[in-house]
Order: structure tokens, then C-alpha cells, then sequence
RNA sequence: GCCCCUGUAGCUCAGUAGGAUAGAGCGCGAGAUUCCUAAUCUCGAGGUCGCAGGUUCGAAUCCUGCCAGGGGCGCCA
């Protein structure tokens, strides 16, 4: 990476002139304006108060030393009050592009986990119906963190928390017996608190089909058929559904499971131990205000039900203490945001870091068809399934609409600009460029150009300036992908194809790739190479397909 | 009342461990195709970065207060 280059390069020069400085916090950035070069620096600006000189005096003495690398640069300015500013040589970017064409896929890769294990945790969504599109989103943003981490060096581990439990479970079951025994011709009353969808009918239906003689028996064994089987065919429909979407598991963990091996139990024991439980109004409570929350959280109800928190605890004990996870990461709906505190407590309860659980919130998604805004609220059944959204808008589309915002932004999703396969869809953008380029490589196939050998092409042929401009933007993945990787931000890979593609087209529509000259053909089919390189492992890392036809 | 997120072009949003004259896409207006994919390209118009203070050589970015929108403040998950 360039800008690491240069940071290293005037942290060595300031070094040699003025010894070690503590806290010389310093900036090396890409300018927005050409005139300033390709990359500059505050460095002398920031050293002032250091050093008892003007930023403009220590800039020329920092300066003096820096223009013998002529290899990086050509050319290195001083601009008033003391910024410098670089001009990166052309070689450098060639070489960068060499780089490219020899490590393919693996270029972009980074070391910065050095095999950290790390544990993402997302969706999660309870089984007690289908996912919505709010999920689509978490489920997108998990499955592209997990890429760029794996990518970027962290050992990653996917799971999904079922929350097949507790009071919700019971609803569950008592809402399918319910509609079973209305499709049985019996008047029932069905409560508000219960599941409403239209999915319960069909679980219903597989009830009586399964279990022909379900409404003779007791109400309760009854129930709890009903209710085993809504949370297996919920789950298996919640499966598929985020297979379809290119989101896949390393492991499905069960809260009924934690709880049936004892770890809950063995968990409250060490929290008794620590004296951070008390008993009062008939419930049991967890001192979370002993860590900084706001009020301490009930644990076991008073009618002897566990809380979902309690099986939180457990299982987030769990993932630090006996799995030996160095970091987990949660992500999580916007409106739990209120739930951090405790489970934060609980950690440090275990001493345990708490600031080794990443907890990333994401905002709400809104949904826009015909114009019309409509907030996806459960409550009101007004949502719309994931699968139906697949199916409208496709895999692609979706994910990179849902990838193109950061988590902290609210989404609006529009449908009907989703489906449309114009201009508007920045999704195709993109792939098109792909696609264009293998389009490109096909018609050189036919012209007899094969099987091209990288390390004998002579690249220093590539100098309109467009050439230039995309060897630059190529040289920027590694940051980008560094960026993605320490903020959780996969956005960021999204704007950065969104930009490439961009300059790729440009050039494309200026310049030939297949000319008369052969050298020049190699050199710029040795750019487009590199370009479609990179727009598909950066597509890959959101889960996006890269395809070579459109 | 308290906590979290957001407020940047007509619309949807990038940009926030401070940097120089604030960006993109869409939409709008005008153009480009005998030639490797027009799902493309070129040009143009469009801004008190919610408001007010503060920190400093320098603030969309950091601090404080306020305003507006969303979400959360259960012995629900």
C-alpha cells in the first residue's frame, strides 16, 4: 500500500532528523484535488509544536531527504502552510500491477486477524415465522463481514442462535393447534398476543396431516406437537431461505440445547458464587448494576421461567470461556439496542473484556413500492418475506442494495428501482463492467490471442491518461479492504467497485483494448485483467455473483 | 425524562481517529453508436454539510446546548 509506504518513508525521515517523537499523530492522505498531488501530509504541520521550527522550514528539511526515492516518486511539492505533497511514479503503479496479474485472487489479501478466532453470530431471528426483509439485511451484512474478516486474516465462525424456548415457543405451538382446530370446522378464539400469519395454516395443516387424531388428545401433548413441529418446519423454511441467499452456517445453535446440558444452571452457580444474585419480589436477579447498567435484570421470572437473558449469559460465557473465541461479533436490529448494557455486565461479571464483544447494530429497513413508504412492522403484519423479495429483485440486487449503505443508515428499500434491470441499478453497473471485460477477452481469444503469459508483458506501454488513473485506483483495494475490515464496514468495498467500474467504463469507451499494436494490446489487456480481478473478488466479498455474460 | 442512530444537492446516500475550492448515483437539460457488449460514455445546472456556540493554523468530521426524524427504555424476545 502506497499510503503505508509514504507513512513509513517520513516517519523514518523525521526520525533520522529529530530523533523519536512521542505521539506524532500524523496524517498521509489522498488529496481531493489533482494540483495537490496523488497523495500529502500534515506532517510538518503536526510536528511544529514539536520541533522549534516553521512547518515550512521542517517541510523542505523532510523534503530534501524524500526526493532520492525516485522509484515511488516523481515528484514531491511543498504548499503553504506546510502541507507536502507527493506525486507517485508510474513504475510504482506498474509494478502494482504486476503484482496483481501474479497473485489473481489472492491479491487484496491481508494479514490483519494473524488468525484471530472469531466468532459472528447473526440473523438469529426467533422461529416463530418466516424471515423478513429487516433480516435480509442482517444476513447480507453478517455473511460480507464474515468474507472481508476471513479474507483480511481472522479464522471466522458463523453461527445462528435459535431461540427455541421459553414463553414465545408456547405461543407458537397453542397458535397452530389453534388454526388446526379451526380448519377442523371449530369455532375458536383466536388471542391478539398470538401468531397471526398466514404461514401458522399451513403448519396446521401439516399437523392434522402428520398427526390425524392431534384433536383428540390432550390439549397439552397436543400443543407441544404442534409446537415441535412449527419450530422444525419454521427453521427448515428460515434454512433455505438464507441458503438461497448465499448465507451459510458453520453451526445452528440450539437455546433449548444449552439449557438441556446444564450450562445455564452451572453458569448461575458461578454468578452465586460471585454474590450477583438476589432473590426479590419472587424473581431471581443478576446484579448488572454492579457493571454499569442501567438497573438489574431479571434472570428467572417469579413464575420459574428463565429469561431469554439468562440463556444469553450462558451462552456468551460460553463463547469467551470454554469455546475461546478472542473476539465475537454480534449483530443485531437497531431496537435491541437497549439490551447491550446487560449483556456487557454479564462479561465483566466473568471477567471477561466485554470490549471483546463487538455488538453491531443495524438500522431499520423501509420498504418503498409504488412510490409509497411502508415501515416493516411485525406487529402489523405489514412485512414482506426475504423470499419474496429474492424472487422479485434476485440475489444480487438485493444484496448489493442492502450492502451499499452503512449499518447506522436506515435503508429504504425500492423495489421497484431494485428490479429494474437499467441504469438506475447501480448493481449491474458493476457487473457489467465484469462482464465487458470477459467480453473483451473472448473477442482477443478469437483473434488468437489464448493463453497470455503476464510476467512476459511489457506493461510500460500503458500511459493515456485514463491508464493511469485506473492503475491508481487499482493500487487503493488494499486500503479499501483494510478500511472494510477494521471499521466492519463492507460498504466500503461497495462505493469502491461503484468507482471502478466507473473509471473502467470511461476507458473503455475512449480507448481500444485490441489494437494493431500487439505490444500495447498485451499491456492494456494486462489492465483489464487486473480490473476484472479485482471487481470479482471485491463482488465476492459482498456475496455478489461476477458474471462473464450479461 | 434517560439511552442509541440519523440530519450533507430535488431524491437516495458516501465522506467523520480534523486538512486545502464538500463528492457520487438517480432525476432534470443537451449530446455520442459503420469499430472489443449503449445494462455504456460526454457536457451542463444543482449546497448557509439541521441550528447556535466552543476547541485551533484549519471543523461536515471533535466538545457543549438546542431543533427535527427513527428506534429503545418489561419478570417479552
Amino acid at each position: 500500500m502506497i499510503k503505508k509506504k509514504i507513512r513509513k518513508l517520513v516517519e523514518e525521515t523525521v526520525k533520522n532528523f529529530w530523533g523519536e517523537i512521542k505521539k506524532l499523530n500524523f496524517e498521509v492522505e489522498k488529496p481531493k484535488k489533482e494540483i495537490y498531488g496523488n497523495y500529502s501530509t500534515n506532517v510538518a504541520l503536526v510536528l511544529k509544536n514539536k520541533v522549534n521550527l516553521s512547518p515550512l522550514e521542517i517541510a523542505e528539511k523532510i523534503v530534501s531527504k524524500l526526493r532520492d526515492n525516485t522509484f515511488v516518486f516523481e515528484k514531491i511539492e511543498i504548499a503553504p502552510p506546510g502541507f507536502i505533497n507527493f506525486w507517485i511514479s508510474t513504475n510504482y503503479y506498474i509494478d502494482n500491477l504486476k503484482k496483481i496479474l501474479e497473485l489473481k485472487e489472492e491479491y487484496g489479501k491481508l494479514d490483519l486477524g494473524k488468525g484471530k478466532r472469531v466468532l459472528i453470530e447473526f440473523v438469529s431471528a426467533n422461529p416463530t415465522g418466516p424471515l423478513h426483509i429487516g433480516h435480509g439485511r442482517g444476513a447480507a451484512y453478517g455473511d460480507s463481514l464474515a468474507r472481508v474478516l476471513e479474507f483480511t486474516g481472522y479464522k471466522v465462525f458463523r453461527e445462528y442462535y435459535i431461540n427455541d424456548k421459553g414463553t414465545q415457543m408456547n405461543v407458537l405451538g397453542e397458535s397452530v393447534y389453534l388454526r388446526a382446530k379451526e380448519l377442523s370446522g371449530e369455532k375458536i378464539q383466536f388471542p391478539e398476543d398470538h401468531y397471526k400469519g398466514k404461514y401458522i395454516y399451513d403448519i396446521a395443516k401439516e399437523a392434522l396431516k402428520l398427526y390425524p387424531d392431534l384433536l383428540s388428545l390432550e390439549k397439552e401433548q397436543a400443543i407441544e406437537i404442534c409446537r415441535n413441529l412449527a419450530i422444525k418446519l419454521i427453521l427448515e423454511d428460515i434454512k433455505k431461505d438464507l441458503e438461497n441467499f448465499r448465507v451459510f452456517y458453520d453451526n445452528w445453535y440450539s437455546e433449548d440445547d444449552l439449557y438441556k446440558s446444564g450450562k445455564v444452571e452451572k453458569v448461575l452457580q458461578v454468578l452465586r458464587e460471585k454474590d450477583l444474585i438476589y432473590e426479590k419480589e419472587g424473581a431471581l436477579w443478576f446484579k448488572s448494576t454492579n457493571f454499569g447498567d442501567e438497573k438489574d435484570r431479571v434472570i428467572i421470572r417469579s413464575n420459574g421461567e428463565t429469561t431469554y437473558f439468562a440463556g444469553d449469559i450462558a451462552y456468551h460465557y460460553e463463547k469467551f470461556m470454554e469455546r475461546g473465541f478472542d473476539v465475537a461479533i454480534n449483530i443485531w436490529g437497531a431496537d435491541h439496542h437497549g439490551y447491550i448494557g446487560r449483556l456487557k455486565a454479564a462479561l465483566q461479571a466473568f471477567e471477561i473484556d466485554s470490549e471483546k464483544l463487538k455488538i453491531i447494530l443495524i438500522q431499520m429497513v423501509n420498504l418503498i413500492e409504488g412510490g409509497e413508504k411502508k415501515s416493516m412492522s411485525t406487529r402489523e403484519g405489514e412485512f414482506l418475506e426475504l423470499k419474496e423479495l429474492v424472487n422479485k429483485v434476485g440475489v444480487d440486487a438485493t444484496r448489493f442494495i442492502f450492502l451499499s449503505r452503512s449499518p447506522d443508515s436506515p435503508l429504504d428499500f425500492d423495489v421497484d428501482l431494485a428490479k429494474s434491470k437499467s441504469q438506475e441499478n447501480p448493481v449491474y453497473y458493476v457487473q457489467y463492467a465484469h462482464a465487458r471485460i470477459c467480453s473483451v477477452f473472448e473477442k482477443a481469444k478469437e483473434n488468437g490471442i489464448d493463453k497470455i503469459f503476464w510476467e512476459n508483458i511489457d506493461l510500460k506501454a500503458l500511459n493515456e491518461k485514463e491508464e493511469i488513473e485506473l492503475l491508481k485506483k487499482l493500487e487503493e483495494f488494499c486500503e479499501v479492504i483494510e478500511s472494510a475490515s477494521i471499521s466492519f464496514a463492507p460498504h466500503k468495498i461497495t462505493y469502491y467497485l461503484l468507482e471502478i467500474a466507473k473509471q473502467f467504463h470511461e476507458y473503455y469507451s475512449k480507448h481500444r483494448i485490441l489494437t494493431d499494436d500487439s505490444k500495447l494490446t498485451y499491456a492494456r489487456l494486462g489492465l483489464c485483467f487486473a480490473c476484472k480481478t479485482i471487481l470479482k473478488t471485491g463482488l465476492n466479498l459482498l456475496g455478489v455473483s461476477a458474471p462473464e455474460k450479461m
